[in-house]
RNA sequence: GGGCUCGUGGUCUAGUGGUUAUGACGCUUCCCUUACAAGGAAGAGGCCGGUGGUUCAAAUCCGCCCGAGCCCA
C-alpha cells in the first residue's frame, strides 16, 4: 500500500532492476502474427567515446514515451540499442586512454585495442542508460564494429558495386597533416587564426600582348607558390580583363600558369587577382575541376614540401613559408606583408589547419537518383512535418556523389584487391565476408581482366556513415543467402522500420544516407515515420558545450531529481523545437509525482481490496460524469501521443488529473465514502484511478509501476503496467452540461468564500441555484458545506441593463466587408436599435440578424442575498 | 555568405485570419479543510522581437530588419 512520502530514489532503482530481470521490454517475436503488430524503432547509435549527454537523455525519453505508449496499443515493440564504435571518435579515445598512436600499430592490433577500450566505455554507457529506466530491449544490441555488422557493411558495398552504383576516382581529400589521416568535412571546424597577407608580384609572360609587365596577387599561403596552377580574375573586373587569356610566370619557381576569368574570385580581397594552387582551399578544388587544371602537389602527407618545391623540398610547410617569403623579399617580388586574422578550416580534434590531398576514392553515385530519394522522403510521415524541408533542401543542394573511402588505419576495410598490372578491382566473395584484404587473399588466382597474378590490397576503410546508414538492415538481420543467391532478412517483419527518432542536426547526412542505402538495397523506404527532436539548450537558451562550461550532466540531474521528473520535463517539448534545460520544469514534474502519490494514498484508503460490482445505471450523476470525461481525456491523450504531441498530452492529462479529478471530484467522493459508505463512489474511484495510472504510464514510467503493483497487481506473475492495454472507453453516458454547470457552481461558491476570506469548509446556510444541475445537488451541498440547497424553477428577480453589443465578426466580417467599421462606430456611439424582441439589430443602415450579434447585459439581483454567476447558472447565497 | 527553423506576461509554453491570447513556474493576498503547505482559493502581470504591407479584421499571411538554434559554404 502506498504510504508515507514518495521515495523516488528507492522506487526507481527497484523497478529498473525488476524490468531488466523480468525482460519486461524484450521483443516477443512469438507474439507477432503479422508485420503490422510489430513496431520497430531504429535509433541512430551514439558514439560511446564520451559520457552520456543530457541531450541523449532528452531524445531517448521521447523515443521511450512512444515505445511505452505503442506497447499499450497492443503492438509488439522492437526497441534495440546500438553503439557506434566504428569511427575516428573511438580511435581518438583509444589513443588518449592508452596514450598510444595508431601509426605505431598494425591495423588489426590497433582495432583490438579500440574494441577493448570501447567495451569499457560501453559498459559505463549502458549502466547510465539503464539508470534512466528506458524500455530498451537490452537483449538486442549491436556494435557498428562487430563482425556481423562488418559483414553487412561489406555486403552493402559489394551489392552497390554490382548494381553499378559505385565508382572509383582520383579526387582531393581533406587531410590532417598532424594526425596523418584523411578526415571528412564534418570533422572540420572554423577557427580564427593570426596570419599574414602577402602581396606578391607575378610577371606576365607576354607583356606586349597584355599591355603590362606584372601584376600583384594577395595570399596568406606563400608556401603554396610551387603548387600554383593558375591565376584568376573576376569577369566583371574591367581593370584586369586585359590579363585574361595571358600566361603568368610564378616567382622563384618560374613555371608558367594560365590567367583565367571566373566569378568565384572575390574582387574585394587584395588586388582582386588570385592564384589557384593544388590545393589551398575548397575554391581551388572547384577551379581544378571546372577548368581542368594541372595537379601540382607541393605538400605531402606529413606536411612537408615535395619535389615540386625544388630547393625547399623536405622542409615543413611552416619553415618553407618563412624561407619563401624571405627569398621573395630578396628578389623584390614581395611587395607588401601585413598581419591579419582570418578563418581557417581546422581539424576539430587537434586544431591543425587542414590540407588537401589527392587520392583514389570510392564514391556512391547519388546525383543520378535524387528524385527518387526526394520521393522516398515524401513517403515517410514526418513529425513535425516542417522538418521534411531540411531533407528536401539538402537533396536539392547536393553537388557531389558520396565519397565513402577514408585513408585511416581503423575501421571496416573495403573488401577489394586491385590487379597490380591493370588496376582492375577484384571484389571478395559474399560468402567470405567479413574480410580484411590486408591479411586475407583475394578470391581469384589471376586477374579476370588481364590474367596477371599479383594483387594489391585496398588499405582504405569505409566512412563511418557507410556503416551507420545501415542500421535498419542491421536490426532486421539482413544477409546474403549463398544457396538461394539472394538477400534475406532474419526478421522481415521489422523492415521497413516503423519509427526513426533522431535530432534535427543529423537529417542531412545520417537520415539521408540511411534512406539512400536501404532504398538501393531493398527498393523500399526504410522508415514509415521520422520523429525529429530538437536540441537541448542551457537555462539561458544557449547551446551546451564543454568550452562554455554549461553542460548538464545526467548523473548530476539524477542526484537531484527523480527520473520521472526528468521525463515530465522532456515531455513538455513541442516535437522538433529546441528545449532549454530548466530546473523548474523538473520541479514541476516532482510536484506532480507527489500529487499522484498522495492522491493514490487517498484513493487506496477509500476503496476496498476488491472493486465493487456495480451496473452503470446505478452510478450517481457525478460518477457517470467523471467517467465520461475520463473517456474523452483518454482518447485525447491517445490521439496526442499518436501524433507525437507530447506536451499537449502531458499538460492536458496533468490538468485533468489535478484539477478535475483531485480538486473537484476527489473532494466530493471522499466525503461520500466516509460519510455514506457510497459504493458508486468507491467503484468510480477505483476505475478512474487505474486509468490515470495507465494514462500517465508512458511519461511517468516508474511511479505508475510502483502504485500499480502496490494496488492492482493480481495473481502470482509479474504484469507490468507498461504491458497492459490502453484503457478502452467505459462508454458511460453522462449529462455533460449538468456536470460542467455543477462544477462551475462549486467554483463560484469557492470564489465567494475566498473573496470573503472564509475557510473553504465554512458553512453556508442557504444557496439557491438557477441552472441545470439535476443529480448533482447533494454533491454541491456536501462539498461546499451548504445547509439548504434549492434549485429555482424560474429566473430570480433580476434587472438587466444593456451594456453593449458583441458582434460575431466571423459572420459579420465576410457579410458586410468594409461597412464593418461603420457598424462598429454606430454601436460605439449608441446609435442602434434592437428590434423584434432581440432578433434584429439595426445599425448604420444595416439590419443584423440574431446569429450575427449578441446583447451584452449586466444583471443585477434585487432580491435577498448575493447573486453569483457560474457559467450559465445563477447562484444566490443567503448566509 | 546561403538555406531551414524559432522569437507570445519575469521564465517556459498553447494558440496558424475573427477582436476578451492558453496553461505552468515565479509573484501578491487569504486559508494549517485528518491524501498532499512541494497543498487549496483568489489576484496582479503580455500593445504576441521590430518595422512596413495585404485584409472589414493580423500573434496568425507577405516583405524587410534584429536576435537565437541547426545545417551548409
Amino acid at each position: 500500500m502506498p504510504s508515507g512520502p514518495y521515495d523516488a530514489d528507492a522506487v526507481e532503482e527497484k523497478w529498473q532492476q525488476r524490468w531488466l530481470d523480468e525482460d519486461t521490454y524484450a521483443y516477443r517475436e512469438g507474439e507477432v502474427d503479422d508485420p503490422n503488430t510489430a513496431f520497430a524503432i531504429d535509433t541512430p547509435p551514439p558514439t560511446v567515446s564520451g559520457s552520456l549527454h543530457w541531450g541523449h537523455v532528452y531524445g531517448t525519453v521521447l523515443q521511450d514515451i512512444v515505445a511505452r505508449f505503442t506497447r499499450m496499443q497492443g503492438e509488439e515493440v522492437y526497441y534495440p540499442f546500438g553503439y557506434d564504435d566504428n569511427g575516428i571518435a573511438s580511435e581518438r579515445l583509444t589513443e588518449r586512454e592508452l596514450d598510444i598512436r595508431h601509426q605505431d600499430y598494425e591495423r588489426k592490433e590497433f582495432q583490438q585495442k579500440c574494441r577493448e577500450v570501447c567495451a569499457e566505455f560501453e559498459d559505463e554507457f549502458t549502466e547510465n542508460m539503464q539508470s534512466f529506466g528506458f524500455s530498451i530491449d537490452w537483449d538486442n544490441t549491436y556494435r557498428t564494429i562487430e563482425p556481423r555488422v562488418q559483414r553487412i557493411s561489406q555486403l552493402s558495398f559489394i551489392d552497390l558495386y554490382e548494381q553499378g552504383k559505385e565508382y572509383r576516382k582520383r579526387a582531393p581529400a581533406i587531410w590532417c597533416p598532424e594526425c596523418e589521416t584523411a578526415i571528412s568535412q564534418v570533422e572540420t571546424e572554423d577557427d580564427e587564426q593570426d596570419s599574414h597577407f602577402h602581396d606578391i608580384a607575378f610577371d606576365v609572360v607576354n607583356a606586349d600582348s597584355a599591355g603590362q609587365e606584372e601584376f600583384t596577387i594577395s595570399t596568406t599561403r606563400p608556401e603554396l607558390l610551387p603548387a600554383c596552377v593558375a591565376v584568376f580574375v573576376h569577369p566583371d573586373d574591367e581593370a584586369n580583363q586585359n590579363l585574361v587569356g595571358q600566361a603568368a610566370r610564378v616567382p622563384l619557381f618560374g613555371h608558367e600558369v594560365p590567367i583565367i576569368a571566373d566569378e568565384r574570385v572575390d574582387m574585394e580581397t587584395g588586388s582582386g587577382i588570385v592564384m589557384s594552387c593544388t590545393f589551398g582551399d575548397q575554391t581551388d578544388i572547384e577551379w581544378y575541376q571546372a577548368h581542368d587544371l594541372d595537379l601540382r602537389v607541393a605538400i605531402d602527407e606529413s606536411g612537408h614540401m615535395t619535389e615540386v618545391a625544388d630547393e625547399y623540398e623536405g622542409m615543413s610547410s611552416a619553415d618553407a613559408r618563412e624561407a619563401i617569403v624571405a627569398d621573395l623579399d630578396e628578389t623584390g617580388a614581395l611587395l607588401d606583408r601585413w598581419p591579419i586574422t582570418h578563418t581557417v578550416n581546422v581539424h576539430e580534434r587537434c586544431g591543425t589547419g587542414v590540407e588537401f590531398l589527392v587520392a583514389d576514392q570510392w564514391y556512391v553515385e547519388m546525383l543520378d537518383s535524387t528524385d527518387e530519394y526526394l520521393e522516398a522522403g515524401r513517403e515517410m510521415d514526418w513529425y513535425p512535418e516542417k522538418m521534411f524541408s531540411r531533407y528536401k533542401h539538402w537533396i536539392e543542394g547536393l553537388q557531389w556523389d558520396w565519397c565513402i573511402s577514408r585513408q585511416r588505419s581503423s575501421g571496416i576495410p573495403f573488401p577489394v584487391w586491385y590487379c597490380d598490372e591493370c588496376d582492375g578491382a577484384v571484389m571478395a566473395e559474399k560468402a567470405d565476408l567479413p574480410v580484411d584484404p590486408l591479411s586475407d587473399d583475394p578470391p581469384v588466382d589471376a586477374c579476370p581482366e588481364c590474367g596477371h597474378d599479383e594483387f594489391v590490397p585496398e588499405d582504405d576503410v569505409f566512412d563511418t556513415w557507410a556503416t551507420s546508414s545501415l542500421t535498419p538492415l542491421i536490426n532486421a538481420g539482413w544477409d546474403w543467402d549463398e544457396d538461394a543467391g539472394e538477400f534475406t532478412m532474419d526478421n522481415p517483419e521489422l523492415f521497413p522500420m516503423d519509427l526513426r527518432p533522431q535530432g534535427h542536426d543529423i537529417i542531412s547526412f545520417w537520415l539521408f544516407h540511411t534512406v539512400v542505402k536501404c532504398y538501393e538495397h531493398t527498393g523500399e523506404v526504410p522508415f514509415d515515420s521520422v520523429m525529429i527532436n530538437g536540441m537541448v539548450l542551457d537555462e539561458n537558451r544557449k547551446k551546451m558545450s564543454k568550452s562554455k562550461g554549461n553542460v548538464v550532466s545526467p548523473q548530476e540531474v539524477k542526484a537531484q531529481f527523480p527520473v520521472d521528473a526528468a521525463r515530465f520535463w522532456a515531455a513538455g517539448s513541442s516535437i522538433g523545437d529546441d528545449l532549454p534545460y530548466q530546473e523548474k520544469g523538473l520541479r514541476a514534474g516532482e510536484k506532480l509525482l507527489q500529487k499522484l502519490w498522495n492522491a493514490s494514498k487517498l484513493v487506496d484508503s477509500l476503496t476496498p481490496e476488491t472493486t465493487p460490482e456495480i451496473d452503470d445505471e446505478e452510478l450517481s450523476a457525478l460518477d457517470r460524469w467523471l467517467l465520461a470525461e475520463l473517456d474523452a481525456e483518454a482518447e485525447f491523450v491517445r490521439e496526442k501521443l499518436e501524433n507525437r504531441e507530447f506536451s499537449k498530452a502531458r499538460d492536458s492529462l496533468r490538468s485533468f488529473f489535478w484539477g478535475t479529478f483531485c480538486d473537484d471530484y476527489l473532494e466530493i467522493a471522499k466525503q461520500r465514502v466516509r460519510e455514506e459508505d457510497d459504493e458508486s463512489a468507491k467503484y468510480t474511484l477505483t476505475v478512474a484511478h487505474r486509468r490515470f495510472l495507465q494514462l500517465f504510464a508512458p511519461v511517468l514510467s516508474h511511479i505508475t509501476e510502483e502504485i500499480w503493483q502496490e494496488m492492482y497487481s493480481e495473481g502470482t506473475g509479474f504484469e507490468s503496467v507498461h504491458r497492459t492495454a490502453w484503457p478502452e472507453p467505459t462508454g458511460i453516458d453522462a449529462d455533460h452540461a449538468a456536470g460542467e454547470t455543477a462544477m462551475a457552481v462549486v467554483g463560484a461558491l469557492r470564489r465567494y468564500k475566498s473573496e470573503r476570506q472564509l475557510p473553504l469548509n465554512a458553512e453556508l446556510s442557504a444557496v439557491s441555484v438557477y441552472g441545470e444541475i439535476a443529480g448533482f445537488e447533494n454533491d454541491i451541498r456536501n462539498v461546499m458545506h451548504v445547509d439548504r440547497l434549492e434549485t429555482l424553477e424560474s429566473e430570480p428577480e433580476i434587472e438587466s441593463v444593456v451594456t453593449g453589443i458583441d458582434l460575431d465578426y466571423s459572420i459579420v466580417g465576410p457579410e458586410y466587408g468594409a461597412d464593418v467599421s461603420d457598424i462598429d462606430a454606430g454601436i460605439e456611439r449608441g446609435e442602434y436599435e434592437i428590434r423584434d424582441d432581440g432578433e434584429t439589430l439595426a445599425v448604420a443602415g444595416h439590419e443584423l440578424s440574431a446569429d450575427e450579434f449578441s446583447v451584452e447585459r449586466e444583471r443585477q439581483y434585487t432580491g435577498e442575498g448575493e447573486m453569483l454567476e457560474a457559467d450559465d447558472a445563477l447562484v444566490i447565497v443567503r448566509e
